[in-house]
DNA sequence: GTCTATAAGCGGATAGAC
DNA sequence: GTCTATCCGCTTATAGAC
């Protein structure tokens, strides 16, 4: 078992992350142990701690990078350039590709907020408030110019973003609807909510 | 320390639930420890085992109860004698209300469901079908009926849940929203989300 | 960078006294 | 019904050899 010769620390950083990725969405962090992450590695469980000082350290990092990598790809598309109903509908389906190609990236930063201690939760935390606040902005933007109708501007952005997130609660990409036909489907919905058109003036 | 004396076996069963229910929704089911449990309660982690064979059934006694709670309560409101759209208001106000007078319950039958080994699941998934259905119903009356205009009842299902159930996150009752404001936001935005109108014809 | 070995403690669960 | 005491496996994390 054991393979010092070959060891190789880049690959085995990559490895950690992807396999404790894995475990954390699939049992939650709390079930999932140290030795467990180390013997899926294909490590013994010591070998775990050049990579991260301990096991909060390790969540954390996950989740604030994962957090980063959204936050860019998001603002990559240059969303502010955009009308709002096409900002929102661009959000939409960005929202939905994302949670679709890294499920467990997006469902551990969601569901192990609670497991974070407070300095990391705050890190998170106000990540999390910027990626908001870019659904917040198109639906502030929509609503000045008098294109969308609603009562509420942050009400709703948790609203949409709650019901877009949900959506990791049951898509599989063998599903009875393909991937494109869900996104037509929420887009069409969330148009509707905030009353506009998903699909005039083409 | 010992209160042998004035043990009370129905009054620590239901402060059992209510600590295992507070703590699991707190800190998450493996987080918690039966030693925490009982401590709070105000008794030996070894007293438990005389209220449940072990720390799985408590869980899953927490979880199909609530789920047999809200189907009961919902069908006591006899929906099926309503309109779809009066119906889709109706389980808008429901659902709002349940979550915000119990969001423990709620929050760890949605949370929880990993932690759970097959058969509880099995039972809790199917008591959650039921609830899902419920909501279903009436999508699809309203939508043979012509009155809702969407593209896939089954994901509008989801969609329109996860979106009810998200209040949960961020709910709190001195917040600045009363809880009939949310109620009212949330309506609207449901009842627009699938093409209808919220308050007219009144 | 990885291993083995181990520290130090907490986990679920049980037995038997009261 | 509750307590005390305990079994024993598993936990995170560290130390030091290679």
């Amino acid at each position: 078992m054991a393979r010092t010769t070959g060891s190789n620390g880049e690959e085995t950083a990559k490895r950690i992350d992807e396999v404790a990725l894995k475990l954390f969405a699939q049992k939650g962090y709390a079930a999932v142990s140290m030795r467990e992450i180390a013997r899926e590695v294909g490590v013994q469980a010591g070998a775990l701690y050049n990579y991260s000082p301990n096991k909060q350290d390790l969540l954390a990092r996950l989740m604030v990078e994962h957090m980063n990598d959204l936050l860019k790809a998001w603002a990559d598309l240059d969303p502010n350039a955009m009308a709002p109903l096409d900002a929102l509908k661009a959000f939409v389906l960005f929202h939905i590709r994302y949670h679709v190609q890294r499920p467990d990236q997006v469902f551990i930063s969601y569901m192990e907020l609670r497991n974070l201690e407070p300095e990391n939760f705050s890190k998170v935390e106000e990540l999390r408030r910027k990626y908001e606040a870019a659904l917040k902005d198109i639906l502030k933007r929509g609503h000045d110019q008098g294109q969308f109708v609603l009562e509420d501007v942050h009400v709703t952005t948790m609203a949409i973003l709650a019901q877009l997130t949900g959506v990791t609660t049951w898509y599989r990409a063998k599903g009875r609807l393909s991937q494109q036909k869900i996104e037509e489907i929420y887009t069409q919905l969330v148009c509707q909510s905030v009353g506009a058109q998903s699909s005039e003036e083409i």
